[in-house]
Order: structure tokens, then C-alpha cells, then sequence
DNA sequence: AAAACTACCAACCGCGCGTGT
DNA sequence: GACACGCGCGGTTGGTAGTTT
């Protein structure tokens, strides 16, 4: 294919930064003549620039209908859920939020959105849970369910002291075992592709709390505002496992489940920067609609000696080094996690709890 | 005050698709 | 069918402003 280059690099068209003199002289024959052919605009109109970069200035900055200014948080939701539909297609999500353009969305996803998905523990391609940052099952799995078994665990993970609360891991320990009791069979998710990505539910200190399970197949659906017939599964078919809420018993002696709710459950890493840890602030959303936030995917907490909580981690897998010391998006983490709900069907959450009981 | 670092975003680049000849 | 062309898309780059050390 013998195409010709749109810019041809040597024949001395300009390039770079756009001054306001050529500004004025696209903007001035766009409106008189208007914009057909981007190949011989730029010559009819003075303009030492290759059509293509005309085009580019032209849609991208100069058009009226820009809208300018930072994301609204609709805006921003929309984003979200449009690219967990329709991926990196930027012209498509552009094309339903009027003002913004295909780059711009580009460029604020990929020094916003993506930046605190990756923070938040959520694959920002998949739209799931890393699962890579936090493969609890797995180790609890290997090691077995007894309780004796958790200073193996501590041990695999070269914890000298006990910084892991017992509770907490027999807790896990036993919703794990529990839930391998189970034969999900019969389960019909409402999409068979997500089966294995999403918590189900256990009644726990009479709140429904996601449960451990490698292999839940409870339903999310992602609904959309601006797509009032669309729903989406927040997660995509590629995760195994899916470590969620665990309550920190100790912590509860001190603090009601309400207070766990109300707070947030006070995840406030303590752990150093340079150790990617998902960084999920808020509490369940966990009112009759059955709604769940993205916490959900949190971490699993230890305490230390002096009780500040903190977080197992594994590696991650993400060749995105989260260095964070971002102060604004993190503020913005906890409510973007908090915009970032989903409703979870309400059969499969009752079908998961009676699976449990 | 200056250097180093980080975040942001406009602009560039290459490729693929649709259409016309 | 082969080719040329125009256009749009998504990924990437590089300049700059802001912040931290």
C-alpha cells in the first residue's frame, strides 16, 4: 500500500505548539468556508501545517463546543463505566459525554482514572479485582484450614510475630473451608463468562458480608445511568479468586459493625510507599438494595503490635510501580471508591447467603 | 534559590478502515 | 482486485507548569 504521508517530513510544514496567530487563521476559514477536506485546508488557508495537525487542532482545542475545565464526577463515572464496556475506544466514550474530546478522556484517564484504579486494587484494562496483589485463598488453601496451620502461614509469609490476628484467619480460614464445601453447580450466573470473579455474600454480625470463596458466581451488575437498558458486569472472566471484607474481630470488640460502616473501616495503610498495597477506604455500601462498593476487594487487615492496622500484601504482579505521593488523588481515591458502586443481583446474593447458612 | 522530580496535556505518529477510481 | 486517498483512532512523546527536596 503506496499511501502517501500525510506529513510530508521534509517539505517544511511546521510543527509543534500551535501559536495563536495560526489559531486565529484555521479558525477564520473553518467559519467561512468550512472544514471538508483537511489535506488542502491548510494550504487554502495559509497555514504551514500538514491537514492532519489542522484536524487534530481543529477537533481537539479550537472547536466550539469544547468544554473545558475539569471532570465533573458524572463525567467521571461515565468514563469509568463506559470503559469498562468499551474499553480504550476513546472516540466512542467521547461521543457520549458532549464537550469532551477523544484525547482529552485519553489523557485523563491515563493520569487520573487509571492512576486510582490501580491504587483502589482494580485492574484498570479489566476493570476486576488484582487479584495478584492479594491471593489469600491460595496460601490458605496450601496451608490447609486449621488454625495450626496459620503460623505456616505466617511463617511462608516471614512474619516473625504474630502480626497476623488469629480471628481474622480463622475467620478467613473457616469461610474458606466452608465455602469449599460448596457445590455451585446449579448456580445460574446471569453472565457464565464471570462466573469465579465475584464475592458471595455470607451474614456475618447480621451484615452481609462478601465471602471468601475462590469460586463465588454471584452476579454484579454495573449499571449505568446515561445507558438506562445497559448493565454490565464490573468484572471481567480472567480472575480466579476474589479475597474480600474480612472483619477484624479484635477490632470489633472496640467498635460496632455500624462504626466499621460508618468509618470505613479505618484502612489507613501504614505500610511504605514503594510496596503497592490497594488502597480501599471506604466501607460496604451495604443498604437493602444490596448495593457494594468497591471496597469490597479490600485488604485483609493484621494488626501490629500497636494495633495500627495494616495490610498482607504479595507482590504485585502490575508493571505499574505505584510510587504514590500524589495527595490529591488520593484524597480522591475514597470517593472515587465510593462513586465506583455496583449493584449486586439480588438473587445471587440471597442465593449465596442461603448456600452459606 | 536552584535542582530534581512529578503531573499534565497538546501534539505527533503510525496504523487501519472506508471509499473512490 | 489493486491501488490511492482521506480520515479517524489509539498509543506515545515532549514541553511546561507545579511541587518537592
Amino acid at each position: 500500500m503506496g499511501r502517501t504521508p500525510c506529513c510530508d517530513k521534509n517539505n517544511g510544514l511546521k510543527k509543534g505548539p500551535w501559536t495563536t496567530e495560526e489559531d486565529q487563521k484555521l479558525i477564520h476559514y473553518i467559519h467561512k468556508h468550512g472544514y471538508g477536506n483537511w489535506r488542502t485546508l491548510p494550504k487554502n488557508a495559509g497555514l504551514q501545517r500538514c491537514g492532519k495537525s489542522c484536524r487534530l487542532r481543529w477537533t481537539n482545542y479550537l472547536r466550539p463546543d469544547i468544554k473545558r475545565g475539569r471532570f465533573s464526577f458524572e463525567e467521571e463515572e461515565t468514563i469509568i463505566q463506559l470503559h469498562s464496556i468499551l474499553g480504550n475506544k476513546w472516540s466512542a466514550i467521547a461521543s457520549r459525554l458532549p464537550g469532551r474530546t477523544d484525547n482529552e478522556i485519553k489523557n485523563y484517564w491515563n493520569t487520573h482514572i487509571r492512576k486510582r484504579l490501580l491504587r483502589m486494587g482494580i485492574d484498570p484494562v479489566t476493570h476486576s479485582p488484582r487479584l495478584d496483589l492479594l491471593d489469600l485463598s491460595s496460601i490458605l488453601y496450601a496451608y490447609g484450614n486449621s488454625s495450626s496451620h496459620i503460623n505456616n502461614i505466617q511463617t511462608l509469609l516471614g512474619i516473625q510475630q504474630p502480626l497476623v490476628n488469629p480471628e481474622l484467619l480463622k475467620l478467613a480460614s473457616s469461610l474458606f473451608n466452608s465455602s469449599q464445601q460448596q457445590d455451585y453447580s446449579n448456580n445460574q450466573p446471569c453472565n457464565p463468562q464471570i462466573q469465579s470473579q465475584v464475592p458471595r455474600f455470607v451474614q456475618f454480625q447480621d451484615q452481609l458480608v462478601p465471602q471468601v470463596h475462590a469460586n463465588a458466581n454471584a452476579c454484579a451488575t454495573f449499571t449505568n445511568p446515561s445507558l438506562p437498558n445497559q448493565s454490565h458486569n464490573m468484572f471481567e472472566p480472567n480472575v480466579e479468586a476474589y479475597t474480600s471484607n474480612f472483619t477484624d474481630l479484635s477490632y470489633n470488640e472496640q467498635h460496632s459493625v455500624h462504626d466499621w460502616h460508618e468509618n470505613g473501616f479505618g484502612l489507613i495503610s501504614t505500610i511504605a510507599e514503594d510496596e503497592y498495597i490497594p488502597q480501599l477506604l471506604s466501607s460496604y455500601n451495604n443498604n437493602n438494595n444490596n448495593n457494594y462498593g468497591c471496597d469490597n476487594i479490600q485488604n485483609l487487615m493484621y494488626q501490629t503490635s500497636d494495633n495500627s492496622n495494616q495490610f498482607l500484601s504479595t507482590p504485585s504482579s502490575s508493571p505499574t510501580p505505584l510510587n504514590s505521593n500524589s495527595t490529591e488523588d488520593e484524597r480522591e481515591s475514597y470517593d472515587s471508591c465510593n462513586r465506583l458502586n455496583f449493584q449486586m443481583s439480588a438473587d445471587h446474593v440471597s442465593d449465596a447467603n442461603d448456600q452459606f447458612m
